[in-house]
DNA sequence: AGTGAAACCCTACCAGC
DNA sequence: GCTGGTAGGGTTTCACT
């Protein structure tokens, strides 16, 4: 269906939840101008109807001990066989995200490890799981990351 | 209790804060054998520490209006003068993040829009922005993205 | 660091409009 | 769809270990 027109209080309130997936329904009440409950019926819509996806903390990984962010391309070595990298990378942890793009490769893949070695491991595996070559560039630092486009 | 099993009692609670941001500290607590208050206090150091970055929620942007999601690599025209271009291009609210990158080009930024006239609106934007040029692979689909890597 | 208790606040549900 | 009310549960602090 294509009646997603999203009205100004629905995306405030999206907005809102965006830059801080805790804030309660009694501030988000304060901040729209509505009573706890209608927020809270307004969130659960939004929710149910798939809006939002889900909640989820954003992690220093840094910290964390995986330092090392990547770009990988990938591109079928064989393009007559049905290319189901997605679900054949599944599997692999150290993938953060995957996209199906136009261009020169089929899909580009963001990855996490803690050090050039176990890129090096990492890069083996994808190529001998998905059948694929890869081209791979190194994040050297991350200005900004999944701010709102709301 | 030993100092590698502190590590990994917060690891998990990461691991299930990243999941479900919103997790209760009770639930919490259920799931990692801590009370309530325990839970509630080593959350409160991870994010005091910066270990956790904050909370938000996951938007369905095809939904909201914002169907069209690309990558663009961009490059100095100039490369003699210094390359601030992440401060340059930080008010231009499509654009989602911002690497910086070892290889061809010096930055990629992915970035959300309406309609591939948008894109063509934003790709002069940025051009003239930051005195740069410009390389942009159209996403076709998304698989995964932004999946826990802890 | 962890526990349990208590005060307070929030959530979730219910009528009623 | 919004409001106000309420019961139950969650959050936060505190004294103690």
């Amino acid at each position: 269906m294509t009646q997603s027109e999203v009205e100004s209080t629905d995306r405030r309130i999206l907005e809102l939840l965006a830059a801080d997936g805790r804030m309660s329904f009694t501030d988000l009440g304060k901040a729209t101008g509505l009573s706890t409950s209608a927020v809270h019926q307004r969130v659960k819509r939004l929710e149910s109807r798939g809006m939002i996806r889900g909640y989820g903390a954003t992690i220093d990984h840094e910290q964390l001990g995986l330092p090392l962010a990547a770009f990988i391309s990938i591109r079928p070595i064989d393009p007559s066989q049905p290319d189901d990298s997605p679900e054949r990378l599944q599997g692999i942890r150290e993938i953060e995200s995957c996209w199906s793009v136009a261009g020169e490769e089929s899909y580009i893949l963001k990855i996490r490890v803690p050090t050039p070695a176990d890129l090096e491991d990492l890069l083996a595996r994808i190529r001998s799981a998905a059948n694929v070559a890869t081209r791979t560039t190194i994040v050297l630092s991350t200005p900004y990351e999944n701010r709102s486009v709301v």
